[in-house]
DNA sequence: CCAAAAGTGTTATTGATACACCCATGC
DNA sequence: GCATGGGTGTATCAATAACACTTTTGG
């Protein structure tokens, strides 16, 4: 790195942005917020923020994410970088992109209290969005789909224990496709990722399910 | 994104440092040049610049690139982008590290004017480096070590034309591990991605070997 | 007894690995 | 004719993919 910054050039801005996903309804979706100023003005985007003095990046998109959800040991990783000159009209801005993960049943129901400027969209039917939100979510949505098939990334999604049943859902409905249920429970087992709790589901007019947990928050890959 | 970049929070400097890796002497090395000025003077660091105005971040890593190197044609890709609030102990700066490749043969060699600020160190063997670089080191050379398994990616650090035998030298070396030679090759012309030129390899005393070219400088996942 | 989801094995196919000898050339 | 790297095929093993029926519960 060479000692130029003091030559005269204007430094540029330095935000993140966050794709902050979840699974419902058997779809993929991320958190939008809609944008109360200009530019912009009334579309929806991605969260996001300004890096504050003495913060990492990623304490910054953390507190980003706890500013609009809060939940702690959530799945966070830096997605990429985006700095094309023209990407915020107002001046040069530079945005450091996160992926977060969080399971459904983590989040706060939407309860009574109508809450108009934040949405959960479904990644397959997006408004427009704000600046370049839209190259940086499909970025995103690439890396994440890429990643459920090399590595336990779902857990991210899923709530302490669930059935297999379950657990085959959110691959399927994040990679959309169909996968063989025997096969599916046979990996997911020989992975030695997965434990039996012992307890099971006794919802619903059927045999109960054997409810499970992953052993370790931690992600591997196969 | 929110608009918060004017309420007085002091702006991030803004740099991109580049890990640049060839092949030589059967050793995977990453270009280092030393530090003229505080602070850190005299270390060895990573190649690397202010990001300028109206430049884009893949523009600011090819002009740093093209400063140490008179090449085109390269392959670089974004790394990571680190911003540990103490990283540069001036001041609050971030950096978008990029890795790029280039064949051993398409640099300019040392000739006989010493060049004392630049060096090519082997990855296995780095003197202290400035700042934070040698973190950022280790992840370029995890990132590639993985992607050589997974990708045609070593096409960057190859010669135009080539024997089979240096293409499997270049894994070898990258991958410190012994491959197999009838499985390699197999396993490469199955690929598709390599065409014989009809030349041969005439140096040595030995049987001449097909030379081989990449079909296409496009990136590939297998 | 019916509906609904849970649970369970075997076979076929494919891809990965291990392994050793003859060939063409320069000196 | 010998030293040097070039070039080739097969057999085994492991991983993946395809596929259908019985079980347990609630209502």
């Amino acid at each position: 790195m060479i000692n130029t910054k003091y030559e005269g050039y204007e430094q540029p801005g330095v935000t993140v942005d966050l794709a902050i996903f979840t699974v419902s309804e058997g779809q993929l979706k991320v958190m939008l917020v809609k944008r109360a100023e200009s530019p912009f003005q009334g579309f929806w985007s991605l969260p996001g923020g300004f890096l504050k003095e003495g913060e990492s990046l990623d304490e910054a998109a953390q507190r980003v994410l706890n500013e609009k959800a809060p939940v702690s040991d959530v799945y966070m990783e830096q997605l990429y970088t985006f700095g094309a000159p023209d990407r915020d009209p107002r001046s040069r801005v530079i945005t450091i992109a996160y992926i977060a993960l969080i399971p459904w049943q983590s989040l706060p129901q939407p309860e009574t209290a109508k809450v108009t400027d934040l949405t959960w969209a479904s990644v397959d039917d997006l408004p427009k969005l704000a600046f370049d939100h839209r190259d940086i979510l499909d970025y995103a949505v690439n890396r994440l789909r890429a990643k459920v098939s090399y590595s336990n990334i779902v857990y991210g999604l899923m709530p302490k224990q669930f059935r297999l049943s379950e657990l085959q859902s959110m691959y399927e409905c994040i990679i959309n496709d169909k996968l063989d249920k025997r096969n599916f429970r046979k990996r997911m087992l020989a992975t030695g990722l997965l434990k039996e709790t012992g307890r099971r589901d006794l919802a619903g007019a059927h045999r109960p399910a054997m409810l499970y947990q992953f052993k370790s928050k931690q992600i591997v890959f196969f």
